[in-house]
DNA sequence: TAACTAATGACAACGAAATGTCATTTTGTA
DNA sequence: TACAAAATGACATTTCGTTGTCATTAGTTA
């Protein structure tokens, strides 16, 4: 497991990641690769995302009442948060933060993360 | 299932609610309420949760990257957040609300609702 | 108190997500 | 080109949360 092989299945995952510009769950990777690969396994996608993330490509985003989504780590090393559309499913980065927040944590609370989740109907969806 | 009965594992699983004062699990709720009901079954915590629901009392909350939670329906009724303790996997009610996300949202979205979750030590943890 | 039946609780079973397995395919190297 | 092994993909299996089932227990009403 040490060394890596370059695959088209690999490569096909990696490309859903930048094409897409937005969290993924397997079942969104598995359809968005298999554009490329057919005959693609679920199986493999799994492989391939925990590999990616393994080299720190990619980052696991847990989201309420969902599986979890995969995001590009260059993404996810800028602070920001997510669109979640109820009717299509699909999730978005959303760009900026409202800040504050230590003003709503009670005394001896320590604050070390935060995850805001808008959610309502994408552009496509509205 | 119209009529209704008055039973101790009913009325210990409301009392966990109104004791505890935050988010339960149907862990929490089970292990709360044995303390008053000996040999409390887990299914039966399911049923009372489910009947709290349908009677409007309580309501169940998503949180990532966990199994439901579940509160009064009187707090929730106040828009409000949640912290969640990495130590004790509990789960707390913030009050208040950072506002001002209608600026987060991009061009051709509909916002409908949003969901903050702090993280971090509760007082007991920290 | 007796009787009716809702409620309980132990166990089985389910669905979804994720992982184990392994024969086969494919990649990188000699 | 041929070989060794990493990777694939089909299938089985696990895990976790939740629900179905049903004999038994225990509220409620007459």
């Amino acid at each position: 497991m040490t060394l890596q092989r370059t695959t088209k299945q690999l490569q096909a995952v990696q490309a859903a990641f930048e094409t897409a510009g937005r969290p993924l769950s397997i079942e969104e990777l598995h359809a968005l690769a298999a554009e490329q690969v057919t005959s693609l396994g679920v199986r493999t996608v799994y492989r391939a995302v925990r590999r990616l993330q393994e080299l720190g490509d990619v980052v696991a985003v847990s989201v309420p009442g969902g599986s979890d989504r995969y995001e590009l780590a260059t993404v996810a090393s800028h602070h920001h948060h997510h669109f979640h559309c109820t009717a299509c499913d699909r999730f978005f980065d959303i760009h900026g933060c409202p800040g504050g927040l230590h003003k709503l944590v009670p005394e001896g609370f320590q604050l070390e993360h935060h995850e805001l989740t808008l959610s309502g109907l994408c552009d496509s969806c509205a």
